[in-house]
DNA sequence: AGCGCCATGTAAGTGGTTACATGATTGT
DNA sequence: ACAATCATGTAACCACTTACATGGCGCT
């Protein structure tokens, strides 16, 4: 499921411009699937030509025309399609857990500092979070599903983090307390 | 954090190959860290043309030789100025809860299998996480971290999905339940 | 005066994936 | 017999990222 598909799908709710789908990359699909300006537009450029979207381009004075996608009947066939695949994956790549393996070649400081700053990153997901619930009062089931699976991984992660922070720095901690 | 410094991070805790290497990151990497020979063998060919490991090659009958890589005092250096990043990005793109999103659209069985497909994986990371957990005694504490948050984040995702996968196919069960 | 929002896109680059190529040894 | 393990690599491909390019409007 690439950015094209995510595009398509978030075409069901009704028509939007690249800007609008971008912000939706930015709200309720944050915590799991990133798009950027250079990934969306290419696809909704792609969907058109494929005929699976329809674009209607609406004049603007001052800004490029504004042009609003509508999911086609194929483009409706098309994610359908799509949406049969039943192993889709859950990748992860963690540069934060991934420099942690090596926290003891790191100076303490670093260390705390790459901590406060993932706890920093889960709390705007919070923030971001509490703002989503107020809206999803007629979103369908798989989106609160969704929202609820990151809300509930995200409190794991911070309260993870915050009890076991300490084994992080632990050594030097033993260090400084005998030397 | 590329393929590259993981490598180099890898390489500290003793000389491998990159066959050795890959079995790390199908174990104690692989919740949050997927690399296949494709990335593997360029990132040490590439390592070794910067002079940050040392290459020995053992020759060996009826198959390649073996390449064991070495960090070398270069590599050491490169690799703490890389981990003097304290911004590491946590990435996740899901494919399964993009999909979920549009659950509505799916045929209910398949939105099972897909649930079902999830628990899977996930209780394979359980398996491997157990084994890990045996033979983690001197693991550096980073590394024993890292492991208690795979573990304690993957239970956390089966027991939401557990819970709340009734919710995805409550608009079917209602139909079934009326008509 | 300056920032943020609206609004579109392209071009070059990067980094990783997939498929291919080879082949002996050991266990079942 | 057959599968798994050991062991290396390349080449083509792909999807996405980053930086660039443009520019008016409204708020403070």
């Amino acid at each position: 499921m690439d950015v094209k598909t995510v595009c398509l799908g978030m075409l069901t709710e009704g028509p939007a411009s690249g800007y609008d789908l971008k912000k939706q990359f930015e709200s309720s699909f944050a915590h799991f699937f990133a798009a950027g300006y250079g990934s969306i537009y290419p696809a909704l450029a792609s969907l058109a030509e494929q005929g699976l979207v329809d674009c209607e381009e609406i004049p603007q004075e001052g800004k490029p025309d504004r042009k609003v996608y509508c999911i086609s009947d194929a483009g409706r066939q098309h994610l359908l399609e799509a949406l049969r695949n039943t192993t889709p994956c859950h990748k992860i790549r963690s540069e934060f857990l991934a420099m942690l393996c090596f926290a003891h070649l790191m100076r303490p400081a670093d260390v705390e500092a790459v901590v406060e700053h993932r706890l920093d990153e889960i709390g705007r997901y919070q923030e971001l979070f509490a703002e989503l619930s107020d809206c999803m009062g007629d979103w369908p089931a798989g989106m609160k599903f969704v929202l609820g699976f990151g809300k509930a991984i995200t409190e794991a992660k911070e309260a993870y983090i915050k009890e076991n922070r300490h084994l992080l720095t632990e050594e030097w901690d033993a260090k400084a307390a005998t030397g």
